[in-house]
DNA sequence: CGAGGTGTTGACGATGCTCAAGGGGAGTGG
DNA sequence: CCACTCCCCTTGAGCATCGTCAACACCTCG
């Protein structure tokens, strides 16, 4: 992804659907598929997105001719996965209030690490009914939850983006700490040009 | 892992704890910190095990000087985040009743793979407080929707172990679909000799 | 202008949680 | 060998969170 926000989902049998990850510009959403036989999981734009494909075989032989490479690589597929498991532990025992504040955060701090937020406010183009399939819950619950984050002063949101407006306030309501994330630079905004060529490929 | 139950979870700020994953003979549970400075799960045992060790540098050694080892090790972590896509749908999309019955039908997969499990029944360590654990329910609804699945003829479970007695309604009953798991046997299961060398590292 | 997606609100209902109590088995100490 | 404790399973009652259904306003886009 080089721009736009795309997401991973699966679909149950009853035909609910669950999105399973959000893809942000510098993200890789299919180094998962690598190395796996069946894909298992689907991958859609939320935004307009612009793409980059990059061959199977070409990461497989330069990842065994540069070792550092595929352990760059596979560090990336291995974040992803603590990603998921905290996208477990936040569908899993959190209230819908909290649930909805600590995907915000996660977004943020994301976003922030790849450049894309100033000042705790970035773009959002994630609608409540896809916020509702991230969490689990329904879209109508998502938006009374985020009411009550607007009534709380937390953030402010809307078709213009999302801002935070007491960002320890959010991290607490959504019981965040960015460590799952793995971000080098501890999820402090990668301004000041110091970061930026790490965080951008 | 060689013998016996181990899980990982994670605790949220609330004191509640989230079961991630349950790793049984043949698994390698910490292969998802090799790479990641931060430990940001805890693993656990269910019930008595035998664990083996192996250090992260061996690893590294042995992946750098044979490339086809570290895409086998590598491959394993991404079914590893495949399972948990898979949670992060079982608990975010489905009822109780159903939730249960895809925990029950993972483990009992996964134990024949390995050929631990004959005629679709096998050990069963985990309690009832775990199971509530690793699917976001409380233990008492737990407690009242194994009754249902009992009712229905699907399961027998108790000390002695799990079976299931209507495997392709338990199936149904769980919406479960074993290609995630991206066993090379499709969850047949591994007995006549055939697989299991292949089963047992 | 119509259509469709998104956000919003209300009323009602259900799934699942909390609290509480009790029984049984296994291990422990007297 | 018997109390005692602890953990696990079980059951009941009441309640809360959250889902479903429905309707409507707004905006964008064709």
């Amino acid at each position: 992804v080089l721009e736009g926000f795309a997401c991973s989902s699966k679909t149950s049998g009853e035909g609910k659907r669950q999105i399973l990850n959000f893809h942000v510009p510098g993200d890789f959403p299919d180094l998962l598929s690598l190395n796996l036989d069946v894909l298992d999981s689907t991958l859609t734009t939320i935004s307009p997105c612009r793409i980059g494909f990059v061959q199977h075989e070409a990461i497989q032989q330069i990842s065994e001719r540069h070792p550092k490479i595929a352990r760059a690589l596979w560090r990336s597929t291995l974040i992803d996965a603590a990603v998921f498991r905290e996208w477990v532990v936040n569908v899993g025992v959190r209230p819908a209030y909290s649930r909805i504040a600590h995907l915000l955060c996660e977004v943020l701090v994301r976003l922030r690490a790849v450049g894309l937020a100033q000042n705790f406010s970035c773009e959002f183009p994630i609608s409540q009914t896809e916020i509702a399939a991230a969490t689990g819950l329904s879209s109508v619950h998502v938006n009374r939850s985020l009411q009550e984050l607007r009534a709380n002063r937390l953030i402010k949101l809307d078709r213009t983006g999302l801002r935070a407006l007491d960002w320890e306030g959010l991290q607490a309501a959504g019981d965040f700490d960015p460590a799952y994330l793995h971000l080098r630079n501890r999820g402090e905004p990668a301004q000041y040009g110091r970061e930026q060529s790490q965080a951008r490929h």
